[in-house]
DNA sequence: GCCAACGTTGGC
DNA sequence: GCCAACGTTGGC
């Protein structure tokens, strides 16, 4: 299937028991608004460079096992996240304003669920993953991009295909 | 539950 | 603008 040229891919965390790709895929119309991110670089990714039609791996943090639970897709470019501005909400900041808004967010939709979740410890192993940001140490940032060969590789192994340890090209 | 790695805050 | 203290993330 013939894709934009310049469509890019990122990947999500999220805490299953916060929110699991179940939940994704049971939200009306399998959409949700990925709000309360309050890093600077994630927020930049949403603000400026996220956009319609881009890929997403849905990945599970703090979870046993760790790891891609299936794609989404982007349905709504970078607006301004409206739960900061909401002091009971949870990820309230009262430096962020209706006409001065400080963090962003996108909507994604759920895609294609995984048939083989895809396990931290079995990423790790993939040579076409080695300089994937999600695998290096002390990485934690929630919002990162992924390079189109990452996301040609992951989605093979989702679908149950060999990874392609050794064939480059 | 531990703790390493990282980001943010605030005193100076 | 430095940097120590603190809070958070997230694998293990």
């Amino acid at each position: 299937m013939p894709e934009p040229k310049d469509r890019r891919y990122w990947l999500l965390k999220s805490e299953p028991d916060c929110f699991s790709y179940d939940d994704l895929v049971a939200a009306p119309r399998s959409t949700t608004n990925w709000s309360g991110v309050r890093n600077y670089q994630a927020r930049n990714f949403m603000r400026d460079d996220m956009k319609k039609g881009d890929g997403v791996l849905f990945y599970h943090s703090s979870a046993e096992p760790a790891g891609i639970a299936g794609t989404a897709e982007i349905v709504r470019d970078g607006y301004p996240d409206f739960t900061a501005w909401d002091p009971s909400n949870e990820h309230y900041d009262p430096k962020s304003s209706e006409p001065n808004p400080i963090w962003y967010m996108v909507d994604i939709r759920a895609a294609e669920r995984f048939e083989q979740f895809l396990d931290l410890p079995g990423l790790r192993h993939i040579r076409a993953l080695e300089q994937m940001e999600l695998l290096r140490k002390g990485s934690r940032l929630s919002v990162q991009p992924v390079r189109a060969p990452e996301w040609d590789a992951i989605l093979k192994m989702g679908s149950g295909q060999k990874p392609g340890r050794t064939r480059t090209r």
